[in-house]
DNA sequence: CGGTGTATAGATGTATACAAGTACACTTTC
DNA sequence: GAAAGTGTACTTGTATACATCTATACACCG
């Protein structure tokens, strides 16, 4: 939503090392040294550092306080300050969701929810539709900076995805929460679907917080 | 409170910028050129660059889709948008808050209502105290995330506020609520706290969106 | 032997030169 | 006279050279 690329390298180089980071290609502590960096993605270090720059801004990289820039570190903490604020952020979406739906965007949620249930027992694919759902309803909601900070957060948890695992019985419960909530929207019942929302969230943030605190959050 | 500046010309112009930006010095609409910005601010375009790239990145400039950068123009549309986020993040720090409060930032709490109240005769004064409580229930709660993107969208209704009055009445009912605010955190009532904070938030939405409508936002 | 000072290698921060692209005005043509 | 094409001035994007700062290793002193 904030802006499409426009083809310039800085660009190009920014969602690389998003890439990289969100794959954990980068390691999480590791240190970035521009020389480097620029050598190896084939630019000079001016793109390179504005890439940089941007991505500190958005807390996937880091500033040292000495100087120097680094890969933030994994932590428990940050996934509950995280789904949180998504919680937040997803019941005010679907209040506003309620209030903003067309027919046509009441037809799409049946759509991916229909889709959904039919590959419920395909772990990505529901992962899939799940993302799109919230996505969707996000759009729908068409509040701008409620939108851009969902993605923020989304881009941050991606890092940590890779330590969850989707058990069959969650993927159930997902598919559960996620019909509630259509239905209350299709309702209109506001109140219903902010709470759904930000029950659903803050399930999966349990969920996610005792996976990862029995499995533990090391890359190598 | 991302990040503490660095004595770096590039954070030192990014400063500037941003006084200028949310004051109105820089025009809504307006463009802004490189070279002559840079000569103006005695900084090469490099350090300039970065400052603006970290601006855009928030939002307090726009880049065009064509190329160049201008400061974004102010529309109705956008305040509701902010304060809609805002209540729901000030809802969920007020819930946070009630959890994480000690007895030292229950006592600030009530310091700041007091000096507050003393006050409230005089405009600026209880918008000072006022601004600080939000502040430092921000900080209570303990969500850096959510202070994050709290301070953003600060920043954003910053450049709103010329086009605001306080009036006497509007002044009560702040404090007011802030009371009510500050009860509900120090009794610990986590979905009473939610609901104050997230219909105090909505109240001032609907008061500036009246004031502003019947005034207009025009610059010059 | 531990600690401190210093020298040095290498990183980041800044300035500038150059390349590429955009907008606008002017000319030319229908 | 209007519209389209072209040339020019200027802006943005990138590369590189230079200055400044940080960290580390080593020597020297207590």
């Amino acid at each position: 939503m904030a802006e499409q690329p426009r083809n310039t390298g800085a660009h190009l180089v920014y969602g690389e090392l998003k890439r990289q980071i969100l794959n954990l290609e980068l390691k999480p502590g590791a240190r970035i040294y521009e020389p480097a960096m620029a050598a190896a993605l084939q630019v000079s270090r001016t793109p390179l550092r504005e890439a940089i720059r941007r991505l500190i801004s958005e807390s996937l990289l880091e500033q040292q306080p000495t100087g120097g820039v680094t890969v933030p570190a994994l932590d428990e903490k940050v996934i509950s300050e995280l789904y949180d604020v998504r919680a937040a952020l997803e019941s005010l979406m679907a209040r506003e969701a309620c209030a903003n739906a067309t027919a046509a965007d009441l037809e799409e949620l049946r759509g991916i929810l229909a889709r959904n249930a039919a590959m419920v027992e395909f772990a990505d694919e529901t992962m899939k539709y799940g993302v799109a759902l919230h996505a969707a309803i996000a759009r729908i909601a068409r509040n701008s900076w409620a939108q851009r900070f969902h993605e923020q957060i989304a881009s941050q948890v991606e890092r940590y995805r890779h330590f969850t695992n989707n058990a069959p019985e969650r993927r159930d419960e997902a598919l559960a929460n996620h019909r509630l909530l259509v239905e209350a929207i299709v309702s209109k019942d506001v109140d219903e679907a902010a709470k759904v929302a930000f029950d659903h969230v803050i399930g999966a943030r349990d969920e996610t917080l005792r996976v990862i605190s029995s499995t533990g959050l090391v890359v190598e």
